[in-house]
RNA sequence: GGAGGCAUAGCUCAGCUGGUUAGAGCGCAGCGUUCACAUCGCUGAGGUCCUGGGUUCGAGUCCCAGUGCGUCCACCA
């Protein structure tokens, strides 16, 4: 049969679809239940629909991924928890089609800006994820539909709440949330953005009852008066002790309220003198609960004044303001105005300032919750990589306040709570039309729907069939590694980790890699409103997706955040060009009797050389794998391959090839199975290119994919060949130097004079020198001595370089003496350090034998630099 | 206000538990193209590792203080 070709060109258009769907059509990506085997799970985040850091899910994807296939490739049976939620883009999509399909508009869904974008959208951004993580490679399987909104999930999450509930965990009360007056929502507080406004101060006075004076206040919220059941001051405060307990008359309302004490106010802040408005503060409120205050409620749902108050009905909050100032002026109770600058809580959506309010809604209770999820992290069995990341999980659980999980969105899983009209009774149940268990009436079930990351919580095990017994769920669960960002501890991963352990009394996953944020090239986040987000399909598009996978985790350490910039992605491709290219050099140089990768019999030096960096490569790897240093890791194949495979190996691999025979077979097989290892141990970071050329050389595995990932072999270390051969570059590199330092071409060859103790060594590395230094001829011996040529020294060989007219006697011995310098710097520094007992008594032996060899070696090297400079003069 | 992070070559960043002559990619300078690759090769220049103390035989690495720049959380009448 015909040996398969490689393209001239490296071009990933020609093959990486088509790859993909190859391994997609074999069924590489569905996961199996093998009992004899280790399952390896990955938790996949769901997507968001924000969708505004793509290069993040790109990231996500392409780490996860990576370890994927490495531990497949160890012959780990490995499961990606896959699917989407419904907060996905994809579930979104579904809504959005449906609901045109009754006809709706945009408009119907103008109160939600989830929806809304959606709709923008339109249905395509399901498609685009799945497209995006199939350009990415990613070894995912998404067919699996079950755990969609109106199955599998909705069940999980409907349990959980059954439970919760039952416990007394979970409770409906009233409490100051944060409302957004546009999305008509309530929202987290994690979800509200803060942002410095500039704003005023108003001074205000109220009057008391007696007419006794006036009290002075400020705020920056002169509309909420309409709402002030009581004026506070610091029970501290000597200025105002006489005043508590007195009653003022609030302005343009005619109120009457009094002056109480409490420990919140702050004497230094403003006057002293705080007004007290309950429904419109959760300090206010806090205060308003130890003061028995009455709690009014000034404002509606869209953040306008309610009926009570006549004069400013129907005016929004800012409106409200104005024209509370202007009354507030005109009837002398505004002392002054002041300029005043401080942060205002905006919805992390749409950005409108929230309204903190009153209102009825669901809450879990944390405290018992958090407390095992502490635990999990303190004893270690749940890791965070690395493992700074701790102090901010304990952080956030240790101060953890109760959670509000209702929201007032049109989509969603909506809460299992019913309530009868008649008599007020309130019953959580799965039934669909529960009757009032009371008086028997039809019950209305709440309209919310609950917090996106109340189901995102579930995700390990519900995506897993749980709460039935399936097989799924016992054999991958707990999962093994979570891979995500670091913005995304508080919301979902701490949240997974107290669900896990409540519902199924496991921890959901033992790993959380933790990475950082892609930024643009000036480091901003990426951003929609900033319009520098990268679409990583435009990436892949120009440079391929090995090349993006491959820069995301080579400039990604854990936790670091990291700068796209195309340079890098270019720097990727021309990598796998490289790659490439070798590969087709292997191919062209390549007899037909070879048909698998096998070493041959005997070995040369350079082929022990070669392999024992090889096998020294492949141990660092696997190290930086195991450790999660997948930047290192990735860092450390590619070094190998350009560096050391690439601009030594295959150079000096060619004469052999031209001289033919078996020494040409030898070195084929060499290449061959040194490149086997290579696009093994590349494969989980390129796995497009790797596939491509495995497929091409001689393989003994039908896909890469599932082919051994490469481990370390004592066998093939080689201590002593690596030692010589690098004798041997070092010479040649020598040799370079001075060639380039006096501008010779390459195409004028020079007869080379090696004086050397390791005549042996040398010799057998003759016909390197020709190749890679433009040697013409090249003599050995252990003592030479030529007129009239350059010098080059290393430690272990003096190099002469007759070039007749070229040579400057003066010349060359001032450049002499310059290494002469350098190497004295060397030598003065190492003996200091010996010549310390304190060094040669404290510090580790190892540490002083180095040094040691060093001064050996520095010494052999001055020797020879003296004796070069002696014999010049 | 609390917590945590970063500061290393012109740029983007590596440098793990202290022992390197402090590295890479890009950029820059010089030379080079029939014979895998110009998406390339060879050679080179370029660093007071933010500042000041401390621990140590030894500090880019550990400790303390300071400066500068992001991040998260809380608060802001």
């Amino acid at each position: 049969m015909p040996r398969k070709e490689l393209a001239k060109m490296y071009n990933p258009k020609d093959f990486e679809d088509r790859i993909y769907q190859n391994w997609e059509e074999k069924g590489y990506f569905t996961p199996q239940i093998d009992e004899n085997k280790t399952p390896y799970t990955i938790v996949i985040p769901p997507p968001n629909i924000t969708g505004q850091l793509h290069m993040g899910h790109a990231v996500d994807n392409t780490l996860q991924d990576i370890l994927i296939r490495w531990k497949r490739m160890q012959g780990y049976c490995t499961l990606w928890v896959p699917g989407t939620d419904h907060a996905s883009i994809a579930t979104e999509a579904k809504i959005v089609e449906s609901m045109r399909q009754e006809g709706l508009t945009k408009d119907d869904v103008g109160r939600d800006g989830f929806l809304e974008r959606a709709w923008d959208w339109k249905k395509q951004y399901g498609g685009r994820i799945v497209k995006q993580l199939k350009k990415l490679g990613s070894s995912c399987d998404w067919t699996r539909e079950r755990f969609t909104l109106d199955e599998g999930c909705s069940k999980a999450v409907q349990e959980v709440f059954m439970r919760l509930y039952k416990k007394g965990l979970i409770y409906r009360g009233k409490r100051m949330i944060n409302w957004c007056p546009h999305c008509l929502t309530s929202i987290s507080d994690v979800e509200v953005v803060y942002e410095d406004q500039p704003g005023s101060f108003w001074h205000l006075r109220y009057p008391f009852k007696d007419g006794s004076g006036y009290l002075e206040l400020a705020t920056t919220r002169p509309e909420t008066l309409l709402g002030d059941t009581a004026v506070a001051v610091n029970p501290e405060d000597e200025r105002y002790k006489d005043v508590v307990g007195k009653t003022l008359i609030l302005p343009l309302v005619g109120r009457e309220i009094p002056v109480i004490a409490d420990e919140y106010v702050e004497k230094d802040f403003g006057t002293g003198v705080v007004k007290i408005t309950p429904a419109h503060d959760p300090n206010d409120y806090e205060v308003g609960l130890r003061h028995n205050l009455e709690v009014i409620n000034v404002m509606t749902d869209d953040a306008h004044i309610v009926d009570d108050y006549p004069k400013y009905a129907g005016m929004d909050r800012y409106e409200a303001r104005k024209a509370i100032v202007k009354d507030l002026e005109e009837q002398g109770f505004l002392v002054r105005v002041e300029p005043y600058t401080h942060s205002v809580g905006t919805c992390q959506r749409c950005h409108t300032t929230v309204e903190p309010r009153v209102s009825l809604q669901w809450f879990v209770s944390m405290k018992e919750l958090a407390g095992p999820a502490i635990e999990a992290v303190r004893s270690g069995d749940i890791r965070f990589i690395p493992e700074r990341f701790n102090k901010n999980y304990f952080h956030w659980m240790e101060n953890i306040r109760d959670w509000c999980i209702s929201r007032q969105l049109w989509w969603g899983h909506r809460i299992p709570a019913f309530y009868c009209d008649d008599c007020g009774e309130t019953v959580v149940t799965q039934e669909k039309n529960p009757v009032c268990p009371k008086c028997g009436k039809p019950m209305r079930q709440d309209p919310d729907t609950l917090d996106t990351w109340f189901s995102s919580a579930l995700w390990p095990f519900s995506t897993l069939g749980w709460p039935d017994e399936t097989s799924d769920l016992k054999y991958f669960y707990p999962t093994s590694t979570l891979v995500t960002g670091y913005d995304i501890i508080t919301f979902w991963v701490s949240r997974m980790i107290f669900s896990g352990l409540e519902y199924t009394g496991k921890k959901p996953f033992s790993d959380i890699f933790i990475h950082g944020l892609v930024r643009d090239s000036q480091g901003r986040k990426m951003s929609k409103s900033l319009g520098n987000g990268i679409d990583p399909l435009q990436v892949i598009d120009q440079y391929g997706a090995d090349a993006l996978r491959f820069m995301l985790a080579n400039g990604t350490s854990p936790g670091n955040d990291m700068r796209y910039s195309d340079d890098k992605v270019k720097a990727a491709r021309n990598f796998a060009n490289k790659l490439w290219n070798a590969s087709r050099f292997i191919l062209m140089n390549l007899s037909d009797e070879i048909v698998k990768p096998e070493l041959p019999e005997t070995l040369l030096m350079e082929d022990k050389w070669v392999l024992s960096k090889y096998n020294a490569t492949v141990k660092t790897v696997n190290d930086n794998l195991t450790n999660y240093e997948l930047g290192v890791a990735s860092q450390n194949v590619y070094d190998f391959i350009w560096d050391v495979f690439c601009d030594w190996y295959i150079e000096i691999s060619k004469s052999r090839l031209n001289a033919g025979g078996e020494t040409a077979l030898n070195a084929q097989k060499v290449l061959v199975y040194v490149m086997s290892g290579i696009l093994r141990l590349l494969h989980p970071f390129m796995p497009f290119i790797t596939e491509e050329i495995w497929q091409a050389l001689p393989n003994d595995c039908e896909t890469i994919m599932l082919a051994p990932y490469p481990a370390y072999d004592e066998n093939l270390n080689f201590a002593e060949e690596e030692q010589e051969f690098e004798r041997i570059m070092n010479a040649i590199k020598a040799v370079r130097n001075i060639r380039t330092e006096k501008n010779v071409p390459p195409s004028r060859k020079a007869h080379l004079y090696i004086e050397t103790a390791y005549t042996a060594t040398f010799e057998k590395g003759k016909a390197f020198f020709e190749r890679l230094c433009s040697a013409s001829d090249v003599t050995i011996a252990e003592s030479i001595s030529i007129e009239n040529a350059a010098i080059g020294v290393t430690e272990s060989a003096k190099l002469f370089l007759p070039m007749g007219e070229l040579i400057d006697k003066e010349k060359e011995l001032a450049r002499l003496r310059k290494e002469q310098e350098s190497c004295q710097k060397d030598l003065d520094m190492i003996s200091h350090k010996l010549d310390n007992p304190d060094f040669v008594n404290k510090a580790p032996e190892k540490v002083v034998n180095n040094e040691k060899a060093k001064l050996a070696r520095a010494q052999d090297r001055m020797k020879k630099i003296l004796e070069s400079i002696a014999s010049m003069q």
